[in-house]
DNA sequence: CAATATTTGTACCGATAGGTATTGAAAGCG
DNA sequence: CGCTTTCAATACCTATCGGTACAAATATTG
């Protein structure tokens, strides 16, 4: 019972990932969260919680949509089909017309003011996790011969995680598309796989 | 004539760089910045200018310093020894216990409030000349042989400037020098050079 | 219909943002 | 010394920040 919510939690949340995406979690005021979103205020509250929460809940959708290439990516069954379809799916990602550029656990708070650290430390745990992710699987790939025995897992799990990091600030400063593909050519030449 | 400034110009500048450097641009207040320089805003303004004139001086004082070894690494004799220079010295200079983590161009303003968009173009537009600069020299290493024919400059020089970027994004989330040196092991020894 | 539960809109809160007007202090020069 | 010039300090400006109190509006339930 009571008033129903006239407007779509789900495109409500779009919405603030896009502008978080853009312009990062302190560069999003409020009044252009709810200017976005089409609510005022006290509905953002009481539907979302306060602006960290918000950030949470866009970030849990930004995995779970823009970003659920990384699972797929990991599902490949080969070493280098992962490496291969992170990289390029992190090309995509952040240059997509339909995006903001760039990546939003990369850009959404890289540097902060003291407010803004509690999300610093989410996304950087969260940029650490889909690292583990990587490197797991390639042990999983090195268990099974797939990776040459003195390929170290963690060391190539974070070799291609920093060219994912490196492609986003690419697309963050305006890189074309085409441009990461060359990048990543070069990458996947001499992968030691 | 006149009462004489009571301060060292250099070493306020040297902090406020620090605070941009550790917080970015937006995240860096007035007030961080008047208490860390140990003088008062007035002073500051009459010294500096508004905000963004600070930061730029800042960034050129970053240029000019911490960041000088890019200069050298373009100067060595060899495309491989520009290149490996490149990227230790990334690695160094984002990993130094006595700087904070990261790069000032790459964490001073990847996303930001359309207040700080100014910053974020020069800042752009400041990696845009580095990675020219790291082309023109790979151009002249190919004019004298020292890369192979079918080696594009500008494609290299790219996946360098990536993996610089890549190596800031995992300082600035707390990568340890000894990791990040690992990841230029992986990256020198398949480079086509 | 009346009663209740929930959302909406407006208007506001204290705190802080970047930036400045003004006054008093400290130096050089005659 | 007295005059001028520059800097330093306090106090203040408007705008905006994230967050909320309160009352009008809209639905379900009896």
């Amino acid at each position: 019972m009571g008033r129903p919510r006239s407007f779509d939690l789900n495109k409500a949340l779009d919405r603030a990932l896009h502008l978080f995406w853009r312009k990062g979690y302190e560069g999003t005021s409020l009044s252009d969260l709810t200017k976005a979103m089409g609510i005022n205020r006290p509905s953002l509250y009481a539907a979302f919680g306060d602006k960290e929460a918000l950030f949470r809940k866009a970030l849990e959708r930004y995995r779970g949509g823009p970003a659920a290439y990384t699972q797929e990516a990991l599902n490949e069954t080969t070493a280098r089909a992962v490496v291969e379809r992170l990289l390029r799916g992190a090309a995509d990602l952040t240059t997509a017309p339909r995006n903001p550029g760039g990546c939003l656990t990369v850009q959404g708070a890289l540097a902060c003011s003291e407010a803004g650290d509690s999300i610093r430390q989410e996304l950087t745990a969260c940029r650490a996790a889909g690292e583990a992710a990587i490197r797991r699987r390639l042990e999983h790939a090195k268990s099974n011969g797939d990776l040459p025995a003195d390929t170290d897992p963690a060391d190539l799990a974070r070799y291609v995680a920093t060219i994912v990091y490196g492609i986003a600030v690419q697309a963050a400063g305006g890189a074309r598309r085409g441009k990461l593909q060359r990048v990543i050519e070069m990458a996947l030449r001499t992968l030691p796989l």
